[in-house]
DNA sequence: TGATAAGTAGGAATAATTACTGTTTATGAG
DNA sequence: CTCATAAACAGTAATTATTCCTACTTATCA
Protein backbone atom coordinates (compact mmCIF):
# COMPACT_ATOMS: atom_id res chain seq x y z
CA UNK A 1 0.00 0.00 0.00
CA UNK A 2 1.18 3.39 -1.28
CA UNK A 3 0.89 6.43 0.43
CA UNK A 4 -1.48 9.27 -0.62
CA UNK A 5 -2.11 12.94 1.04
CA UNK A 6 -5.55 11.34 0.40
CA UNK A 7 -5.30 8.08 2.03
CA UNK A 8 -3.09 9.64 5.21
CA UNK A 9 -5.87 12.56 5.90
CA UNK A 10 -9.06 9.77 5.64
CA UNK A 11 -7.00 7.58 8.66
CA UNK A 12 -5.52 10.61 10.78
CA UNK A 13 -9.37 11.69 10.97
CA UNK A 14 -10.33 8.34 11.92
CA UNK A 15 -8.29 7.81 14.28
CA UNK A 16 -8.74 11.65 15.54
CA UNK A 17 -12.38 11.25 16.35
CA UNK A 18 -14.22 9.48 18.83
CA UNK A 19 -17.43 9.18 16.73
CA UNK A 20 -16.81 6.10 14.61
CA UNK A 21 -17.91 8.25 11.69
CA UNK A 22 -19.69 6.86 7.95
CA UNK A 23 -17.98 6.90 4.76
CA UNK A 24 -20.02 10.13 4.36
CA UNK A 25 -18.91 11.53 7.93
CA UNK A 26 -14.55 11.04 6.75
CA UNK A 27 -16.06 12.52 3.01
CA UNK A 28 -17.42 15.33 4.51
CA UNK A 29 -14.95 16.38 7.20
CA UNK A 30 -11.74 15.48 5.18
CA UNK A 31 -13.30 17.27 2.00
CA UNK A 32 -12.63 20.56 4.10
CA UNK A 33 -8.74 19.60 3.65
CA UNK A 34 -9.20 18.43 0.48
CA UNK A 35 -12.09 20.16 -1.62
CA UNK A 36 -11.62 17.65 -4.24
CA UNK A 37 -12.00 14.66 -2.72
CA UNK A 38 -14.77 12.39 -3.72
CA UNK A 39 -16.79 9.55 -1.91
CA UNK A 40 -15.42 6.73 -4.34
CA UNK A 41 -11.83 7.91 -3.01
CA UNK A 42 -13.16 7.81 0.53
CA UNK A 43 -14.67 3.91 0.29
CA UNK A 44 -11.63 2.95 -1.78
CA UNK A 45 -9.26 4.02 1.11
CA UNK A 46 -11.69 2.44 3.74
CA UNK A 47 -11.42 -0.92 2.20
CA UNK A 48 -7.44 -0.77 1.46
CA UNK A 49 -7.13 0.27 5.34
CA UNK A 50 -9.54 -2.36 6.37
CA UNK A 51 -7.46 -5.12 4.71
CA UNK A 52 -4.42 -3.87 5.78
CA UNK A 53 -6.54 -3.92 9.63
CA UNK A 54 -5.49 -0.44 10.27
CA UNK A 55 -9.11 0.25 11.19
CA UNK A 56 -12.05 -1.73 11.80
CA UNK A 57 -15.48 -1.10 10.76
CA UNK A 58 -19.44 -1.60 12.45
CA UNK A 59 -21.98 -2.85 10.34
CA UNK A 60 -24.55 -3.59 12.47
CA UNK A 61 -26.30 -0.07 11.37
CA UNK A 62 -28.35 0.06 7.74
CA UNK A 63 -24.98 2.65 7.82
CA UNK A 64 -21.01 1.00 7.95
CA UNK A 65 -19.31 2.88 10.54
CA UNK A 66 -15.86 2.65 11.09
CA UNK A 67 -13.21 2.90 13.94
CA UNK A 68 -9.93 4.20 14.43
CA UNK A 69 -9.66 2.21 17.72
CA UNK A 70 -8.16 -1.39 17.18
CA UNK A 71 -7.80 -2.65 20.16
CA UNK A 72 -10.32 -5.07 21.35
CA UNK A 73 -13.44 -3.35 22.44
CA UNK A 74 -17.16 -3.66 22.05
CA UNK A 75 -19.62 -1.37 21.07
CA UNK A 76 -23.29 0.00 22.30
CA UNK A 77 -25.57 2.04 20.49
CA UNK A 78 -27.89 4.43 21.63
CA UNK A 79 -31.70 3.93 19.88
CA UNK A 80 -32.61 7.49 21.33
CA UNK A 81 -29.29 9.63 19.97
CA UNK A 82 -28.43 7.34 17.90
CA UNK A 83 -24.17 7.73 19.33
CA UNK A 84 -22.04 4.67 19.06
CA UNK A 85 -19.99 4.11 22.66
CA UNK A 86 -17.04 2.23 23.34
CA UNK A 87 -17.47 -0.41 25.95
CA UNK A 88 -14.42 -2.84 27.49
CA UNK A 89 -15.68 -6.42 27.97
CA UNK A 90 -14.13 -9.56 29.01
CA UNK A 91 -15.80 -10.80 25.56
CA UNK A 92 -12.49 -13.07 24.55
CA UNK A 93 -12.09 -14.39 27.87
CA UNK A 94 -15.66 -16.38 27.50
CA UNK A 95 -14.74 -16.69 23.48
CA UNK A 96 -11.38 -18.35 24.64
CA UNK A 97 -12.96 -20.15 27.09
CA UNK A 98 -15.90 -21.57 25.87
CA UNK A 99 -15.40 -22.40 21.78
CA UNK A 100 -13.04 -25.06 21.90
CA UNK A 101 -15.85 -27.12 22.07
CA UNK A 102 -17.72 -26.63 19.43
CA UNK A 103 -14.34 -27.11 17.10
CA UNK A 104 -14.64 -24.12 14.83
CA UNK A 105 -12.05 -21.69 14.40
CA UNK A 106 -12.92 -18.16 15.47
CA UNK A 107 -10.99 -15.32 13.73
CA UNK A 108 -12.75 -12.56 14.78
CA UNK A 109 -15.93 -11.96 16.75
CA UNK A 110 -17.95 -8.56 17.37
CA UNK A 111 -20.06 -7.73 20.69
CA UNK A 112 -22.74 -5.16 20.15
CA UNK A 113 -25.23 -3.67 22.42
CA UNK A 114 -28.39 -1.62 21.76
CA UNK A 115 -30.17 0.44 24.26
CA UNK A 116 -30.83 3.46 25.93
CA UNK A 117 -27.33 5.09 26.88
CA UNK A 118 -26.51 6.70 30.29
CA UNK A 119 -26.92 10.60 29.53
CA UNK A 120 -30.54 9.70 27.37
CA UNK A 121 -31.78 8.12 30.51
CA UNK A 122 -30.83 10.99 32.85
CA UNK A 123 -32.11 13.66 30.49
CA UNK A 124 -35.86 11.72 30.37
CA UNK A 125 -36.01 12.36 33.83
CA UNK B 1 -51.12 -7.40 12.98
CA UNK B 2 -54.00 -9.36 10.70
CA UNK B 3 -53.53 -13.39 9.87
CA UNK B 4 -52.42 -13.39 6.01
CA UNK B 5 -51.94 -16.93 3.99
CA UNK B 6 -48.42 -15.40 2.88
CA UNK B 7 -47.64 -14.13 6.22
CA UNK B 8 -48.52 -17.86 7.32
CA UNK B 9 -46.69 -19.32 4.91
CA UNK B 10 -43.59 -16.88 5.22
CA UNK B 11 -43.21 -17.26 8.49
CA UNK B 12 -43.40 -20.98 8.91
CA UNK B 13 -41.05 -21.23 6.31
CA UNK B 14 -38.38 -19.22 8.55
CA UNK B 15 -39.15 -21.49 11.71
CA UNK B 16 -38.68 -24.48 9.49
CA UNK B 17 -35.38 -23.95 8.29
CA UNK B 18 -32.13 -24.20 10.23
CA UNK B 19 -30.16 -21.97 7.56
CA UNK B 20 -30.53 -18.45 8.50
CA UNK B 21 -32.23 -17.96 5.12
CA UNK B 22 -32.34 -14.27 3.31
CA UNK B 23 -35.26 -12.33 1.86
CA UNK B 24 -34.29 -13.69 -1.55
CA UNK B 25 -33.86 -17.28 0.13
CA UNK B 26 -37.26 -16.81 1.66
CA UNK B 27 -38.77 -15.47 -1.68
CA UNK B 28 -37.89 -18.12 -3.64
CA UNK B 29 -38.72 -21.18 -1.33
CA UNK B 30 -42.49 -19.21 -0.50
CA UNK B 31 -42.69 -18.88 -4.57
CA UNK B 32 -43.08 -22.62 -4.88
CA UNK B 33 -46.35 -22.21 -2.73
CA UNK B 34 -47.77 -18.64 -3.68
CA UNK B 35 -46.10 -18.26 -7.48
CA UNK B 36 -47.66 -14.36 -7.31
CA UNK B 37 -46.06 -13.87 -3.83
CA UNK B 38 -43.70 -10.05 -4.50
CA UNK B 39 -40.70 -9.66 -3.17
CA UNK B 40 -41.89 -5.94 -1.49
CA UNK B 41 -44.24 -8.73 0.48
CA UNK B 42 -42.14 -10.55 2.00
CA UNK B 43 -39.51 -7.41 3.22
CA UNK B 44 -43.17 -6.18 4.34
CA UNK B 45 -43.98 -9.41 6.12
CA UNK B 46 -40.35 -10.01 7.59
CA UNK B 47 -40.33 -6.36 9.08
CA UNK B 48 -43.90 -6.81 10.94
CA UNK B 49 -42.37 -10.20 12.05
CA UNK B 50 -39.44 -8.45 13.47
CA UNK B 51 -41.35 -5.54 14.73
CA UNK B 52 -43.85 -8.04 16.92
CA UNK B 53 -40.78 -10.13 17.74
CA UNK B 54 -41.28 -13.74 16.00
CA UNK B 55 -38.48 -13.16 14.35
CA UNK B 56 -34.62 -11.87 13.81
CA UNK B 57 -32.46 -10.31 12.07
CA UNK B 58 -28.84 -11.01 11.75
CA UNK B 59 -27.36 -7.83 10.16
CA UNK B 60 -23.54 -8.21 10.05
CA UNK B 61 -23.34 -9.47 6.39
CA UNK B 62 -24.28 -7.74 3.40
CA UNK B 63 -27.46 -8.93 3.32
CA UNK B 64 -29.63 -9.25 6.38
CA UNK B 65 -30.28 -12.65 7.60
CA UNK B 66 -33.62 -13.65 9.05
CA UNK B 67 -33.93 -16.21 11.94
CA UNK B 68 -36.96 -17.97 13.32
CA UNK B 69 -35.52 -19.28 16.50
CA UNK B 70 -35.84 -16.25 18.92
CA UNK B 71 -34.26 -18.19 21.93
CA UNK B 72 -31.32 -16.22 22.88
CA UNK B 73 -28.34 -17.47 21.19
CA UNK B 74 -25.41 -16.53 19.02
CA UNK B 75 -24.16 -16.65 15.07
CA UNK B 76 -21.00 -17.56 13.72
CA UNK B 77 -20.31 -17.21 9.93
CA UNK B 78 -17.80 -19.55 8.41
CA UNK B 79 -15.43 -17.48 5.61
CA UNK B 80 -15.22 -20.63 3.26
CA UNK B 81 -18.68 -22.16 2.96
CA UNK B 82 -20.82 -18.88 4.42
CA UNK B 83 -23.18 -20.89 6.10
CA UNK B 84 -23.83 -19.25 9.98
CA UNK B 85 -24.10 -22.01 12.38
CA UNK B 86 -25.92 -21.21 16.09
CA UNK B 87 -23.50 -21.32 18.95
CA UNK B 88 -24.98 -21.27 22.58
CA UNK B 89 -23.10 -18.86 24.80
CA UNK B 90 -23.34 -17.79 28.47
CA UNK B 91 -23.19 -13.93 26.88
CA UNK B 92 -25.70 -12.69 29.02
CA UNK B 93 -23.96 -14.01 32.52
CA UNK B 94 -21.16 -11.39 31.31
CA UNK B 95 -23.38 -8.38 30.25
CA UNK B 96 -25.53 -8.65 33.78
CA UNK B 97 -22.42 -9.00 35.13
CA UNK B 98 -20.79 -5.94 33.94
CA UNK B 99 -23.00 -3.13 31.97
CA UNK B 100 -24.55 -2.18 35.07
CA UNK B 101 -21.32 0.02 36.18
CA UNK B 102 -21.42 1.82 32.51
CA UNK B 103 -25.16 3.08 33.52
CA UNK B 104 -26.15 2.46 30.11
CA UNK B 105 -29.42 0.20 29.49
CA UNK B 106 -29.04 -2.48 27.47
CA UNK B 107 -32.37 -3.39 25.62
CA UNK B 108 -30.62 -6.04 22.99
CA UNK B 109 -27.19 -7.85 22.30
CA UNK B 110 -25.78 -9.67 19.55
CA UNK B 111 -22.49 -11.22 19.74
CA UNK B 112 -21.27 -12.33 15.88
CA UNK B 113 -18.00 -14.88 14.82
CA UNK B 114 -16.43 -15.35 11.99
CA UNK B 115 -13.44 -18.31 11.07
CA UNK B 116 -13.42 -21.24 9.91
CA UNK B 117 -15.93 -24.14 11.01
CA UNK B 118 -15.55 -27.70 11.90
CA UNK B 119 -16.19 -29.36 8.74
CA UNK B 120 -14.03 -26.70 6.30
CA UNK B 121 -11.02 -27.52 8.74
CA UNK B 122 -11.58 -31.09 8.61
CA UNK B 123 -12.19 -30.94 4.48
CA UNK B 124 -9.28 -29.05 4.11
CA UNK B 125 -7.08 -31.50 6.18
C1' DT C 1 15.07 10.64 -14.06
C1' DG C 2 11.70 7.93 -16.09
C1' DA C 3 8.71 3.76 -16.28
C1' DT C 4 4.95 2.07 -14.15
C1' DA C 5 1.84 0.46 -10.95
C1' DA C 6 -1.13 2.47 -7.67
C1' DG C 7 -4.16 6.22 -6.64
C1' DT C 8 -7.64 9.89 -7.86
C1' DA C 9 -11.97 12.38 -9.56
C1' DG C 10 -16.16 12.11 -11.39
C1' DG C 11 -19.73 9.76 -13.00
C1' DA C 12 -22.25 5.42 -14.14
C1' DA C 13 -23.75 0.97 -12.41
C1' DT C 14 -25.31 -2.31 -8.89
C1' DA C 15 -28.23 -4.21 -5.58
C1' DA C 16 -30.72 -4.44 -1.23
C1' DT C 17 -34.48 -2.31 0.58
C1' DT C 18 -38.42 0.84 0.71
C1' DA C 19 -42.23 3.52 -1.23
C1' DC C 20 -46.14 4.04 -4.18
C1' DT C 21 -50.53 2.71 -6.58
C1' DG C 22 -54.43 0.36 -7.71
C1' DT C 23 -56.59 -3.98 -6.38
C1' DT C 24 -57.83 -7.72 -3.17
C1' DT C 25 -59.03 -9.61 1.28
C1' DA C 26 -59.46 -10.49 6.42
C1' DT C 27 -62.13 -8.94 10.07
C1' DG C 28 -65.57 -7.43 13.12
C1' DA C 29 -69.67 -4.39 13.89
C1' DG C 30 -74.29 -4.41 12.85
C1' DC D 1 -74.50 -13.24 7.20
C1' DT D 2 -73.25 -8.76 5.00
C1' DC D 3 -70.62 -5.10 4.17
C1' DA D 4 -67.55 -1.15 5.33
C1' DT D 5 -62.93 -0.60 6.02
C1' DA D 6 -58.35 -0.98 7.26
C1' DA D 7 -54.73 -3.98 6.24
C1' DA D 8 -52.35 -6.71 2.94
C1' DC D 9 -51.06 -7.78 -1.81
C1' DA D 10 -48.68 -7.58 -6.56
C1' DG D 11 -46.14 -5.04 -9.50
C1' DT D 12 -43.32 -1.44 -10.30
C1' DA D 13 -40.69 2.78 -9.43
C1' DA D 14 -37.63 5.09 -6.28
C1' DT D 15 -33.96 5.33 -2.95
C1' DT D 16 -29.41 4.86 -1.34
C1' DA D 17 -25.12 2.82 0.25
C1' DT D 18 -21.54 0.95 -2.09
C1' DT D 19 -18.84 -0.57 -6.06
C1' DC D 20 -17.20 -0.17 -10.73
C1' DC D 21 -15.25 2.20 -14.74
C1' DT D 22 -12.33 5.47 -17.37
C1' DA D 23 -9.15 8.81 -18.29
C1' DC D 24 -5.85 11.36 -15.80
C1' DT D 25 -2.30 12.03 -11.99
C1' DT D 26 1.33 10.78 -8.80
C1' DA D 27 4.35 8.06 -5.53
C1' DT D 28 7.91 4.86 -5.78
C1' DC D 29 12.05 2.74 -7.04
C1' DA D 30 15.37 0.84 -10.36
MN1 LIG E 1 -14.94 1.95 19.01
MN1 LIG F 1 -29.82 -18.73 14.77
ZN1 LIG G 1 -28.30 8.44 24.04
ZN1 LIG H 1 -17.46 -23.86 6.56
Amino acid sequence: MRFSSQREAILSYIRGVQSHPTAQDIHESVKKIFPSLSLGTVYRNLNQLLEHQLITAIKQDEIVHYDGNISDHQHFRCKNCDSIIDLEFPVKDIILEHVPRFGHEIQAYELYMTGICKNCKNETK
